[in-house]
RNA sequence: GCUCGGAUGGUGGAACUGGUAGACACGCAGGACUUAAAAUCCUGUUCCCGUUAAGGGAGUGCGGGUUCGAUUCCCGCUCCGAGUACCA
C-alpha cells in the first residue's frame, strides 16, 4: 500500500484536535471573515452523505480564506430542541435530552471524520440553558418593546407609558393591535393597573393574542401547518380542526418594510430573494368603506365600475347583511365552504360559486344601493376579507358577475370586454363620475382625496405576511419566561433567567388538555403563579445564534459589544433553500430588533449567502422473474434481460452493488429469503436497473459518508463531493466514479514519492512546463474558489497533477506550492506532504497562499482554430506577435486552407487576434 | 395559474465577457503485466456514412431569428424540478 488515507487522516484530525488549530481568535490584526453553515438538528439517524455537501464547501472556502490572510470564524453548534427527539421520548419514555446527548456525539463522531476546520471551542447548543437563558432573554426584551413607526424602530416599552402618561394616545404611531384604544393622558391615569397593562400588551412586540391553531383532539396538541395533510394528522391521520387559543405572537409585521427593503442591500440567490418578497406580499392600495364594510383594493381608479361587494363567508358583518329570505342558502353556502376547505382546497377547476346575503350597503361615492354577497374566493385572512367586485377590470369578479348575471360596467375606454375582464390602465376614464377624462395617474389621487374627505377611504399599504406564533404546545423547547397574575402576563426578572426545563411524568398534554410542562409538579412562579405552558417554536433558538458563536461562553450577555464589533455580521452563510421564509425571514427580523435596541452592529445579518442543492437518492433494482400466476419465483434477472420475463422491481441495497453490477453472494445474505436465489446473468454478471429518488431507508439508497470514509478516506469524499458538479445543483448521489477522485489522490502522492514508495522530491530549479503548470491551477483555483465553482477546481487539480506526472516533476518548489492550493480541498494528504517536505507540523492551515504569477503562462504561439464559414476546419499555428493583416495573410497562404477554398475568393475574412479565424466563401 | 430554476455523449458534468462543443471523471471496448484474478498501466470511446484509413455529414430539448460565428443573445413552444396558490 502507497498512501494510507486511514493512518494520514487520523493523525491529522488528531493533531488539529490537540493543538486547536482552528481556534479563532478575536483579535483585529488580520481581516476577519465569517463563515458559517446551517446547524443541524440532530437526528437519530445521523448524516447521510448528502448532509456534509455545504460544510465540505464552507469549510474548504474557510480553509481558503485562512491561506489569504484572514481571520476566520467557522464554528458549529446543534439546533437541538425539536420534535423527533419529543415524539421519541413519547413512545419510550427516554428523556429528550438524553436521545439528544447520544444523537450529537454521533454527530460529532461524523463530522470529525470529514476533516472540517470547525472552531469547536464555541460549539453550542439551543437546548443547553447557557444558552436558551439569552434566546429567553430576547423575548423578554421583545416583550419589553414597542413599534415606533415615527423613529422607524423599536423602542423600549417605558417610553410609550412615559408618553402615555403625559400625552396619552395622541402622537403615536406604532405597529400594533387594531383594537388600540384612544384616551388622554389623564384618562390613562384613571385606568386600573390591569386595564393598563392590558393596552401596553396591544403593543409590545411579544403579545398574545386570540389565533387560530389546527387543533388535533386525538393527539391533544397543535399542529404546524406542513404536520397537515388533507385535513387530518399527518402522523396517525386524526382529524384537525381550526381551534382558538390564546397564543404568544411575534409582532414581525412591524418590521415587513425593513424586511422587504433589506433585501435589496444582500448578496442572496434571486430564487430566495423573490420568495422572501412574495412571502411578505406587500401591495399598495387604499380601503374604502361601504357603508360599514372595509375592502381592500389595489385599484382604487376602477371604483365606479362596482356593481357588487363580496365577503368572506367566515366574515364577522355576514349574519348583519344576511336578510330574513336569504338566510338557510347563506348558511348553507357557510357550511359548504367550511367543509371545502378542510377537504379540497385544492380543487382544480374552480367552480364560481357564491350566495347572495339580500343586503345592500352604499356605495361611498355615488350613494348607489350595491348588493352584498359571499363567495369563497374572497379569503377571510387576507386584507379586509372584503372585496368590491369590480367585473370589467378583475377577472375574478367577471365570472363572478357572468355567473350570477350582474351588471359589468365598462370604466376605460381602453378596455377590450370580449370574453374576459380588462385591467388596464392606459385610456381615460368613462362611466366614472368626476374622474371622467382622466388618465390612471391623475385619477387616483383624486379619489383618495375625495374618499378622505368623506372619511370614507384612504390609502393603506397590505402585506400578506402576518405575524408569527410563537408558542408550541409541546415539552422540548425553550420555556417562555412569563407568569400570570390576574390573567396579565408578567415577566421574570433577568436574575432569574434561565428558566429551566421542568422534569414531567411524561410528554403528554395534561388530561384538561394543557400542554405537557402542565405536569409539572409544583412548578410555580414563586410557589403561587402559574407559568406560561406553551415553550418556544424551533425557530427561536435558531434566529440569533450566529452571534452566540462570536462570544460563546460570556456569561453576562449573549455576546459582549467588542466579539459584535469586531465578527460583525456573516460574511458567507452556507444552508438549504427550505429555510427561505422561514429561519431566514424570522432571523433577519430578530436581528434588525436587535439593532434597534443597540445590541448589534449590522442591519442585516447574512451577508452572502449560498443555497447548496439537494443530494438526491439513487436506487438501485433487482428484477423477480414471475410466474405464470404473476407469484414472485426465486429467480433474479439481469436488468438487460428483464423484458423477456414478466418480472417486479424490488429496491436493492445500494451498498452491495457497485457500479450497477450486483454482488451476488452478499445479495444472498441480504435477506434470508434469498439465501438460495439463483440468477439470470448478462456477460456474467447481473445488472440492477436504477432511478433517482429521494435518500431514505426505505428505498435502500441511503449512502453513509462513514462508509466512503473507510474505504477510500475524508479528502477523497470531500474531492468527490465537489466533484460531483455545481454546489447550488440538485443532483444524485451515485458512488460510481469515486474512483477517478480516489486515483487522483494516489497519483498526487505518487509525484512525491519513488516506485517503492520512498518520500523523494528534487532542489532543482523547476522548468517553465512546471511552473506553468503550477501557476495556470492557482490562478484557476482563485477564480473558482471565489465563485464558488468547487467542481471545475478539482478538474483541474486532476489535469495538473496528470501534467506534472506526464512531465516527471519531482520538484520540492512547485509541489510545496501544489500542496498549499490544493490544502483546502484535500486537508489531510496535503499536511502529511507537507510535513514530510520538512515543513513545521499543521502550519499548512495558515501558509500564504503562493502568488499567481501571469509570466509563466505567457505563450509565443497559438494553434489558431480555422474555420470556413463558422465550422471549425483545421488549426494553424501562428506566432502571437503577429498583427491582424499578417495572420490573414499566413492563412490564406497555407495550403490546406487553399484545399478548403478550392479555388474561390473569401467574401470576407473574420481575424480575432489570439483566438479565431473565420473565412466566408 | 403565477414566479424562479433547468434540459449538452451510455453517466456526472466542462465550455467564465458570443470565438476549436463534449475538458475532467465514471462506464464500456481492446491491449500490456499475471498461471489466473484484483490492482496498475496503455489505446480508443458524441452520433451517422466510409471494410480499416483518409475523408465527409449531423449535432447542445423543439421551431424560428440576430451574427462572419450561438450551448451562450432575442422571440415562440415542449418537458422536468422547486416555490406559491382564488392576495382583491
Amino acid at each position: 500500500m502507497d498512501y494510507q488515507f486511514s493512518a494520514i487522516e487520523k493523525k491529522w484530525q488528531q493533531f488539529w484536535a490537540v493543538h486547536q488549530t482552528f481556534r479563532a481568535h478575536d483579535t483585529a490584526d488580520k481581516p476577519k471573515y465569517y463563515v458559517l453553515d446551517m446547524f443541524p438538528y440532530p437526528s437519530g439517524a445521523g448524516l447521510h452523505v448528502g448532509h456534509p455537501l455545504g460544510y465540505i464547501a464552507s469549510d474548504i472556502f474557510s480553509r481558503y480564506k485562512r491561506l489569504k490572510g484572514f481571520n476566520v470564524l467557522h464554528p458549529m453548534g446543534y439546533d437541538s430542541f425539536g420534535l423527533p427527539a419529543e415524539q421519541y421520548a413519547i413512545q419510550t419514555g427516554q428523556h429528550p435530552a438524553i436521545t439528544t446527548e447520544v444523537n450529537i456525539a454521533r454527530y460529532r463522531e461524523q463530522l470529525d471524520n470529514i476533516g472540517l476546520s470547525f472552531d469547536w471551542s464555541r460549539e453550542i447548543r439551543t437546548s443547553d440553558p447557557a444558552y436558551y437563558k439569552w434566546t429567553q432573554w430576547i423575548f423578554m426584551k421583545l416583550f419589553n418593546a414597542w413599534y415606533d413607526q415615527d423613529a422607524d424602530k423599536a423602542q423600549p416599552i417605558d417610553s410609550l407609558i412615559a408618553h402615555f402618561e403625559h400625552n396619552g394616545s395622541t402622537g403615536i404611531h406604532a405597529a400594533a393591535d387594531e383594537n388600540i384604544r384612544t384616551f388622554t393622558a389623564s384618562e390613562w391615569h384613571t385606568f386600573k393597573p390591569e386595564e393598563q397593562r392590558r393596552e401596553i400588551l396591544k403593543y409590545r412586540l411579544a403579545y398574545l393574542r386570540e389565533s387560530t391553531v389546527n387543533w388535533c383532539p386525538a393527539l391533544g396538541t397543535v399542529l404546524a401547518n406542513d404536520e397537515v395533510k388533507d385535513g387530518v394528522s399527518e402522523r396517525g391521520g386524526y382529524p384537525v380542526i381550526q381551534k382558538k387559543m390564546m397564543q404568544w405572537s411575534m409582532r414581525i409585521t412591524a418590521y415587513a418594510d425593513r424586511l422587504l427593503k433589506g433585501l435589496e442591500t444582500i448578496d442572496w440567490p434571486e430564487p430566495l430573494v423573490e420568495m422572501q418578497r412574495n412571502w411578505i406580499g406587500k401591495s399598495v392600495g387604499a380601503s374604502v368603506f361601504f357603508d360599514d364594510i372595509e375592502v381592500f383594493t389595489t385599484r382604487v381608479d376602477t371604483i365606479f365600475g362596482v356593481s357588487f361587494l363580496v365577503l368572506a363567508p367566515e366574515h364577522e358583518l355576514v349574519a348583519k347583511y344576511t336578510s330574513a329570505l336569504q338566510q338557510a342558502p347563506v348558511n348553507a353556502y357557510i357550511e359548504q365552504t367550511k367543509k371545502k376547505s378542510e377537504l379540497d382546497r385544492m380543487a382544480e377547476a374552480k367552480v364560481v360559486s357564491g350566495v347572495f346575503t339580500g343586503g345592500y350597503a352604499n356605495h361611498p361615492l355615488t350613494g348607489e344601493q350595491i348588493p352584498v354577497w359571499i363567495s369563497d374566493y374572497v379569503l377571510a385572512g387576507y386584507g379586509t376579507g372584503a372585496v368590491m367586485g369590480v367585473p370589467s377590470g378583475d377577472q375574478r369578479d367577471y365570472l363572478f358577475a357572468k355567473r350570477f348575471e350582474l351588471p359589468i360596467i365598462p370604466i376605460n375606454d381602453a378596455q377590450q370586454l370580449t370574453e374576459q375582464a380588462d385591467p388596464t390602465k392606459s385610456g381615460q376614464y368613462i362611466n366614472s363620475a368626476f374622474i371622467n377624462g382622466l388618465t390612471y395617474e391623475e385619477a387616483v389621487p383624486v379619489l383618495l382625496n375625495a374618499l378622505e374627505a368623506k372619511g370614507l377611504g384612504k390609502a393603506r399599504i397590505n402585506y400578506r405576511m402576518r405575524d408569527a406564533i410563537f408558542g408550541r404546545q409541546r415539552y422540548w423547547g425553550e420555556p417562555v419566561p412569563v407568569y400570570f397574575k390576574d390573567g396579565l402576563p408578567h415577566l421574570l426578572d433577568e436574575k432569574d433567567l434561565p428558566l429551566l426545563l421542568p422534569e414531567v411524568d411524561k410528554y403528554l398534554p395534561t388530561e384538561s388538555g394543557e400542554p405537557p410542562l402542565g405536569r409539572a409538579e409544583g412548578w410555580k412562579y414563586q410557589g403561587t403563579y402559574d407559568y406560561e405552558l406553551s415553550t418556544m417554536p424551533g425557530w427561536a433558538g435558531s434566529s440569533w445564534y450566529w452571534y452566540r458563536y462570536m462570544d460563546a461562553h460570556n456569561e453576562n450577555v449573549f455576546a459582549s459589544k467588542e466579539a459584535v464589533d469586531y465578527w460583525k455580521a456573516v460574511d458567507l452563510y452556507i444552508g438549504g433553500s427550505e429555510h427561505a421564509t422561514g429561519h431566514l425571514l424570522y432571523s433577519r427580523f430578530w436581528n434588525k430588533f436587535l439593532k434597534d435596541l443597540g445590541c448589534v452592529a449590522e442591519e442585516e445579518p447574512f451577508k452572502k449567502l449560498i443555497n447548496q442543492g439537494m443530494i438526491q437518492g439513487r436506487s438501485n433494482f433487482v428484477y423477480r422473474v414471475l410466474d405464470e400466476e404473476g407469484k414472485g419465483t426465486n429467480t433474479f434477472v439481469s436488468y438487460g434481460l428483464k423484458d423477456q420475463y414478466k418480472t417486479s422491481a424490488l429496491h436493492v441495497d445500494v451498498n452491495i452493488v457497485t457500479n450497477d453490477t450486483l454482488n451476488l453472494d452478499k445479495f444472498r445474505q441480504f435477506r434470508p429469503e434469498y439465501e438460495n436465489a439463483e440468477f439470470i446473468l448478462e456477460n456474467g454478471r447481473y445488472i440492477c436497473g436504477h432511478e433517482v429518488e429521494k435518500m431514505s431507508k426505505s428505498k435502500f439508497n441511503v449512502v453513509n459518508p462513514d462508509d466512503i470514509i473507510e474505504n477510500y478516506g475524508a479528502d477523497t469524499l470531500r474531492l468527490y463531493e465537489m466533484f460531483l458538479g455545481p454546489l447550488e445543483q440538485s443532483k444524485p448521489w451515485n458512488t460510481n466514479g469515486i474512483e477517478g477522485a480516489h486515483k487522483f489522490l494516489r497519483k498526487f502522492w505518487k509525484l512525491f514519492h519513488d516506485a517503492d514508495n520512498n518520500f523523494r522530491v528534487s532542489d532543482d530549479s523547476p522548468s517553465p512546463a512546471e511552473l506553468k503548470s503550477l501557476h495556470k491551477i492557482i490562478k484557476k483555483v482563485e477564480e473558482d474558489i471565489e465563485r464558488f465553482s468547487f467542481n471545475t477546481s478539482v478538474s483541474s487539480f486532476m489535469i495538473c497533477v496528470n501534467e506534472l506526472t506526464d512531465l516527471k516533476c519531482k520538484n520540492r518548489v512547485i509541489l510545496q506550492d501544489l500542496c498549499i492550493v490544493l490544502s483546502p480541498y484535500a486537508p489531510h494528504i496535503t499536511e502529511e506532504l507537507w510535513s514530510l517536505l520538512g515543513n513545521k507540523p499543521g502550519s499548512l492551515s495558515y501558509a500564504p497562499f503562493p502568488q499567481f504569477n501571469p509570466k509563466y503562462l505567457i505563450e509565443s504561439e497559438f494553434a489558431y482554430p480555422v474555420s470556413v464559414n463558422g465550422k471549425m476546419k483545421m488549426n494553424l499555428p501562428l506566432s502571437l506577435s503577429l498583427e491582424v493583416p499578417d495572420i490573414e495573410k499566413e492563412v490564406l497562404a497555407n495550403a490546406d486552407v487553399q484545399r478548403f477554398l478550392d479555388g474561390q475568393t473569401p467574401k470576407k475574412v473574420v481575424v480575432v487576434k489570439g483566438r479565431i479565424v473565420n473565412i466566408v466563401i
